[in-house]
DNA sequence: TATCAGTTTATGGTATACACAATGCTCACA
DNA sequence: TGTGAGCATTGTGTATACCATAAACTGATA
């Protein structure tokens, strides 16, 4: 998984390095490259079918996100995030999607609507197939769509990010992912769907705290207090 | 301003990459490259001393920052913001800073606190000798540091990001900063640490909120209604 | 088995070349 | 004097080749 780069990947991302970036971390959240081995900027640069000059931007760029990290003139890897990082994530997260929800309630509009909706069916989708990368992504979508329809790209972006980054975490833990855990996180979303839409500002909030907590309890179910810390001490 | 990359900067910053990125943005920051005229690699590179590869993935992730603005095939150029934006990131800090102030006011360590009050001195400092970039360093100073004394990395960033930009669009009026203006905000800022110190977290968001509206008005004063609309439309 | 030297690998950086796009300039022509 | 076509210039975006460095691997030797 990492084919080269098209005329389409191009059309939807006008420079070279741009198409690398998102291949690539589009590869990365989908677990295509696994996180122990390396990324080696000439095997990279194979697979899309370009030069090592862009993908060594695109690199530089998904390093400064904290997606990968250096070890010096060791290579470059997939960053392993700790427990506390992820819940350094959360935290993030639960002081913003609250603000976004109860915006989105306010501002969205019919196209914001449907897009939401369609993240959700295709998580809902996603978790009957047991396709747990789709399923993080879809998330990501709505999340992010959310955000959109609250009138704030930068926030929406910040949470994009985070949660590209939480996902990051999760695949590693993936095989530990059930359908049901996928079954309820899609059902709260649908739940904050619904407030957006009728227009409620406070349940729309309000769920949203519901979903993080949630979440946080999943989170805590599957990595429990087994101190596996084969965590590189890896903070971009 | 954008001297060569020497021994010092290469002690904080390992990579020419690194050196050549916090370089360019602290020229951006200072107002040493103005926002009209283009960033030219090869000028970069002059003048840092350095060959084009690494001022380019600079420039890469200060593109991917939303602090310049590529012109396909035409140039780099420092983003003009618009209004809209800037009031988006004052939004987003909003959403952001009294949860960080209440959390620094609970978690900040000896250290924290002295680190604000030294930003804080040194805000004053330069309000007094009317320099404004420098007035602004500070400022961004002072709040990353309470995002850190909340103990959560990826907020503080995510604030320091956001003042960042908006400091840049303040740069542009810098005109028409007068002393008053940095006074008052000082005193706002110190209200705030002295809230964190007493570790009264209430207080510590409430005034939060206060300085960001009271900035908020600030920016209002400043910007007024006048439609300068030579702003480029350059969302990163 | 343990150690040490040589080989391999891949980064970080330099340098150069070139197509393409946009801009500016020149100069003929009206 | 004014206009416009064509040319030169500029600078990005990409490719390519090369080097120093440092770590990892390999294998020979004691």
């Amino acid at each position: 998984m990492l084919t080269p780069i098209d005329q389409l990947a191009l059309e939807r991302a006008p420079t070279f390095r741009e198409a690398a970036y998102h291949a690539i971390k589009q590869a990365i959240l989908n677990g295509s490259l696994e996180s122990g081995q390396p990324l080696v900027e000439e095997r990279l640069a194979e697979m899309l079918q370009i030069s090592r000059t862009p993908v060594r931007e695109a690199l530089a760029i998904l390093e400064h996100e904290g997606l990968i990290a250096p070890v010096y003139r060791r290579g470059l890897f997939v960053c392993k995030l700790t427990r506390e990082q992820v819940i350094e994530l959360f935290t993030a997260n639960e002081a913003v999607e609250p603000f976004l929800a109860r915006r989105a309630a306010h501002y969205a509009s019919p196209e914001q609507t449907v897009a939401l909706e369609s993240a959700i069916r295709d998580g809902e989708a996603c978790a009957e197939r047991n396709d747990i990368a789709g399923f993080l992504r879809a998330g990501r979508i709505f999340h992010a769509g959310i955000g959109r329809a609250a009138g704030n790209l930068t926030l929406a972006r910040f949470v994009e990010r985070n949660e590209e980054r939480v996902d990051l975490f999760l695949m590693g833990y993936r095989k530990a992912v059930d359908v049901e855990m996928m079954r309820t996180s899609n059902r709260e979303h649908r739940a904050i769907y619904r407030a957006i839409v009728q227009r409620d500002p406070d349940a729309a909030a309000r769920l949203s705290i519901y979903h993080l907590q949630s979440v946080r309890e999943r989170f805590a179910a599957l990595v429990g207090d087994d101190d596996r810390d084969d965590a590189l001490p890896l903070d971009n």
